[in-house]
Formats: structure tokens, C-alpha cells, sequence
DNA sequence: TTTGTAATTGCACACGTGTGCAATCACTTG
DNA sequence: CAAGTGATTGCACACGTGTGCAATTACAAA
């Protein structure tokens, strides 16, 4: 549709009315200098033409900037969509636009959708990194040109950014804690590589809690393709196979551990009496799933409203660039049992 | 930070290296119109400096035009994310960038999207529309503007635009006639409003279905409220408090269909034996929840395909506005059992 | 009527980029 | 050396909008 009839502009209509092109533009945005009868005139026409201010022009001459870009791994993820969904509304509240885009684990993706943000200019930037991604250099052309950024969840250390993060260390340090309290003697533990920040210190939580309660046993699978249900299957056939099997495991994500009950399922493992499964993941499908699971509940809605209220805080900032200061923060998750 | 340092442009660079500024857009653009030596020069600088391209003068110039923009209503929907997946591959296969936005089932929202859309005079809208729209006044702005737009799923028939929805009505037909033929006499239905064509498309087939195999029993319970466990839940209450039950149930969602379960499991009653469900919703989801349950599985990936070829044909059309032919499409969807 | 003042509108430029055309330059050929 | 030719670069304008300032108009007071 290259024909695209030439939309009317301001001076389309200030053709029509006999009128500067600059009296239309006060006149729409209800400038007081212009008389009300010519204004009135204007608006009418416009209304009637169907008039569409052109947000490019406004963007160029840098008196706009209303988007806010989210860059999530996968949007098919509760965790993320849920975030998405708060961060709609806060960001409609304060009449910005969210745009969303999905690197889809894909670290070429990441680098040019960076690249194509800051060609757009766009007000602040939201970030949760690929599995992919080990180094920040491409994000650091946002600090370069000076466009805010927030991480959350999946963070980078090595660049100029707020990060706001749950206490996952911590948590599954509990999680240990509980499921010894519970009885549990030999806890394994299915996650992600260490060079993601959310599952090396996930990974680190585990192996803090089997060394506090002075426990022998410890068994760490880490899943480095797709987190899926083949993958949380094949985790628990080789968890299950040794001689000596564990009374419960501890998963880093939800499709996991809907692998890990479906093998054990099959071979009429009850949980949870004979083995406890506790794991991250939707609180409501985990419960769906296995009543009895441990699910460990995010703090998705106070995330969300940090991380914007930090991005706010910087692109408001109006002070020497060099002495903004970052923040990171760490919120509490909760242990659903 | 409205200090925001200046960003780099070719103008500047052109003072720099005492060359126009066209020079130095020719060089950045490969134009093989410049001396290769001074070329190599300025992109040289221009690396060095960090320099970045302004789309919005790109865009205000009409010379480019790259963004698809996507809307739907509620992100945290397995339908809508797989289709999202599907749709971000195509888009950068043919180096657009998919703009994803909610409207989170709430009609202003949508209405100022499509305005901020127009605004930024995006190449081409995709949309399944929220279930509180009746009509498409709001999406007509598009077709005065010429932007193209193809519906999916959730559709509006009164809008100059492509559709691509699957085969409701015939799909449920379907439904009956397999529940039936498995012995069920007294089928239920729980869906949603007749006004969006999604569910009125169900619910004819529904009622064609029952008509069709001559069965009395007809209970159709609509949902107007959110689609969640509780409604679900109450759904099911009202179907089952009666003194005549039904034996089956089909289910227009997947988490009506978690009420529904989660209903008869507190009751005792064993699916699929004593009810039989049956619903849309996702198939891994479906059968994490209930091996027994039959589910509808839609044709994601075709239509998120010919959603997209229909949206680029339209985009590419060079003939006469008007006689661009929209086309309505209908794909298939299967029985899971 | 004249002057002064406020109300209203027009003008010119800027934002960053690309492009048709003219101008300059270098180099070859007669 | 002059003219012709091709290579290389500069110039001016356009895209749509907003704004400081100047210019014009209208109207009231003297």
C-alpha cells in the first residue's frame, strides 16, 4: 500500500483555511493566543478531515518521548507476562507506551533490538536478559547514549543499570531449610547455569543449604537447552537412576517440574510422600498440577512497580549524568506450601 | 535525564571532517558514488563516535516504514503468547519489528492504541480485539489512513480488514457429535457472550450439534465476567445443582476448565468417567491438568502464518486502495483425545 | 483622529536524514 | 593547452511540527 494517500497535515489545513500552519498547531493544542472562533474553526476542520498529529515529526523535533521498550526472553512465561501485565497498566497510568519485544533466547535478537531502541530514541529501556547472554557490551550503548535502563530478574553486573532482583539465593537456602525440617535427607536439585545470575544464585542457595544442616547428600543437575517437560524428564531420569535416589528435589522452573512429576508419575513415585517437589513457577499451576508441590511465589507485582518506578526515577533525573546513582534491590519471595 | 547529551549526527560528523552532511550520509549508506578513501574515513569517525541513525527522521521523511504492530487483548494467554512466538519470527525474518501491546481486554485502551498507532503511522496493525469491543468504529481510523490490518481470532466483521479465525462453530459440532458417539447423552456447554465471535461462533455449534443428534438435554451457561478458576468454578455449580446432570462438559476455556475440574474433583465425581470434559485451551496444559480430558487444539502456528502473509500482502499491494480484495480465512482445528 | 496596548496571526528556523541536481575536481584525449 | 568526460562532492529542499519573535489587527483611551 505504497500509494498510501498523503495523510493531512497542518499545513494541509492551513491551505484550506487561509491560515499559517502555525495557527493550526496552537489552535489544536488549545494555545490561549489564538481567538476561540478561529480555533473552533480549526479544530472543526481538523475533526472533520480526520486529522492524526504525526508522533515522528514530534519525536524528531525531540519534544516527545512516551515509550518505554520491555525486552523479556519469552513472553510465553507466566513469570514474564504477569510482569507485563502490571507494567501495561503503570506505564498507561503515566501516559507512556509500552512497547514489547521478546529476544526469544536469542542473543543476535537481543543485540539488534537494542540497537533499533536507541535508533528510535526511545525514553527508557526495561530489560530481563537471554539464557544466551554473558556479557553487557551491547547494553552499554544505552549508558553511551544515555537511555535508562532497568534489569530485573535476569540481570547484568557489568553495566550502568538499576537491577531489581528476588532473593534467590536466600530463598532456596529455605527452601532447603524447610524441606530438612520437614524430614527430607537427600534434596537434588534441577536448574540453570551458574552464568545466569537468577540460577547461579539459586545454585549457590542449594548448595549453602545442604552445607548449613551439615547434609551428605547433593545432587545438582543444570539444564542447559530449553526448560521444557523433555528436558525436566530426562533431569529426573538421571536424578532416579543411581543407587541412591533422593526424598526431594527442588526445581528452577515451572515446565520442569512438570517434567519431574510427570516422570515420577509414571513410575508411581507418590509425591509427595515418597519424594517432595517444590519449585519456582505459577503458584496457580504448580497447585493445578500437584496439590501437594512447594511452590516458591515470585513477588511479580511489587517487581514490577520497582523496576518502573526506578526507570521513572532515572529518566526524571536532572541532575550531572555521571552522579545518578543506580540501585539495586533484592525483594522477598514467599515459600507457598 | 534531559540533560540528555546530544546524540551524534551526521551533521555533526560532516562539521568534524569538513564534508556536507550529505556526503556523509552517502558514505554511511555505502553509496558508491564516494570516494572509497573518504568513505572509509567517515564511517571510520562514525564508529568511533558512537554514531547512531534517527529512525524518526527516517520515518518523518517516509522512508521507512518497519514496524507491525500487535495487539492483544491479554498477553498472559497461552493462545495469544504462542502466537506472539510465531509472529515475532516471521516479522524479523522480513526485518520488521513486531510491536507488541495489550489492551488488556479494556476498549479506551484499545481505542488510544489504535490512535497512538496511527500516530506513529506504523506499516501494518494486527489485532484480535478485546471482548468488551461491539463494534469497530475505532478500527476504521485505520482503513481512512490506509494502514492495513488483519484481524485474527477475535474478529470484526465491520472494519475494511483481512480475518483469519478457525472453525468454531464446526469444531464444537464436532465436539457433540464425538461425545455423543462416546456414549454421552446430557451435554453442557460453559462459554462466553454471543456478541464475540469466538464464543457465538461456539455456541451456535454447540446448539447445532445437540439439534443435529436430536438430544433434549441443552444447557448453556455464559460466562460474562473474566474467564478464571472461579468463574469456572460457579460455572459448574450452577450446571451441577440441578436435579437432571449433565454427563459431559465442553468448555470454551482453559481456565473455565480448571473451575470445572477443580469443581468435581471436590465432589467426588471421577472424569472422564462419570463427566466427560472436554475444552479449548492449550494441549500440554489440558493434559497436565486431566490425562482424560478431550481438547480442541487450534492451528496457532498456521494462522500466526497466515496472518502475517495476509498483512504483507497488504502491505506490498501497489494497485488501487479500493480494490484491494480482504480475504476471510478459516483454518482448522483438531480433537485431542 | 491619534496613540497606545492587547489580542491575534505570520514568519523563519530547527529537529536528522535523503535525494535530485549543480558544481567542482581530476584526469584523459585530441 | 583546450576541451571533454567521469568521478566526487556540495547545495537546497522536503518530510511535519513547535516556538520565539516580529508583524499585523482590533480596540480602547486620550
Amino acid at each position: 500500500m505504497n500509494w498510501s494517500v498523503m495523510r493531512i497535515t497542518i499545513k494541509d489545513i492551513a491551505k484550506k483555511l487561509n491560515v499559517h500552519h502555525s495557527t493550526v498547531s496552537r489552535a489544536l493544542r488549545m494555545d490561549s493566543r489564538i481567538k476561540h472562533e478561529t480555533g473552533e474553526m480549526i479544530r472543526k476542520y481538523a475533526a472533520q478531515e480526520g486529522y492524526h498529529i504525526n508522533l515522528n515529526a514530534l519525536k524528531l523535533r525531540g519534544s516527545l518521548r512516551n515509550v518505554i521498550a520491555l525486552i523479556v526472553p519469552n513472553i510465553n512465561h507466566r513469570f514474564f507476562s504477569n510482569i507485563i501485565n502490571y507494567l501495561t497498566d503503570l506505564a498507561n497510568e503515566d501516559n507512556y507506551v509500552l512497547s514489547i519485544y521478546q529476544s526469544n533466547e536469542n542473543f543476535d535478537r537481543e543485540c539488534s533490538l537494542i540497537e533499533k531502541l536507541i535508533q528510535q530514541d526511545v525514553a527508557g529501556v526495561i530489560a530481563s536478559v537471554s539464557d544466551k547472554t554473558r556479557s553487557g557490551e551491547h547494553f552499554r550503548a544505552l549508558n553511551r547514549v544515555r537511555i535508562p535502563l532497568v534489569f530485573f530478574d535476569r540481570v547484568l553486573y557489568d553495566v550502568n543499570a538499576s537491577r531489581v532482583t528476588a532473593n534467590n539465593r536466600e530463598i532456596v537456602e529455605s527452601l532447603v531449610s524447610e524441606l530438612i525440617r520437614r524430614g527430607r535427607k537427600r534434596i537434588a536439585h534441577v536448574s540453570g547455569p551458574d552464568h545466569i545470575n537468577v540460577f547461579g544464585d539459586r545454585n549457590l542457595g542449594y548448595k549453602n543449604g545442604v552445607k548449613n544442616h551439615g547434609v551428605r547428600y547433593e545432587r545438582q543437575v543444570i539444564i542447559e537447552e530449553e526448560f521444557n517437560l523433555e528436558s525436566g524428564r530426562k533431569a529426573a531420569m538421571e536424578i532416579f537412576s543411581g543407587e541412591v535416589i533422593p526424598d526431594a528435589v527442588i526445581s528452577t522452573s515451572f515446565f520442569l517440574s512438570m517434567g519431574i512429576t510427570g516422570h515420577l508419575g509414571e513410575k508411581n513415585v507418590k509425591i509427595p510422600d515418597e519424594v517432595e517437589v517444590a519449585g519456582f513457577g505459577d503458584k496457580l499451576f504448580n497447585s493445578l498440577l500437584h496439590p501437594g508441590i512447594i511452590s516458591v511465589e515470585q513477588p511479580e507485582e511489587e517487581m514490577a512497580l520497582t523496576v518502573f518506578q526506578l526507570l521513572v526515577d532515572q529518566m526524571e533525573f536532572e541532575g550531572d549524568p555521571g552522579s545518578y546513582e543506580y540501585k539495586d534491590i533484592e525483594l522477598k519471595s514467599t515459600i507457598i506450601l
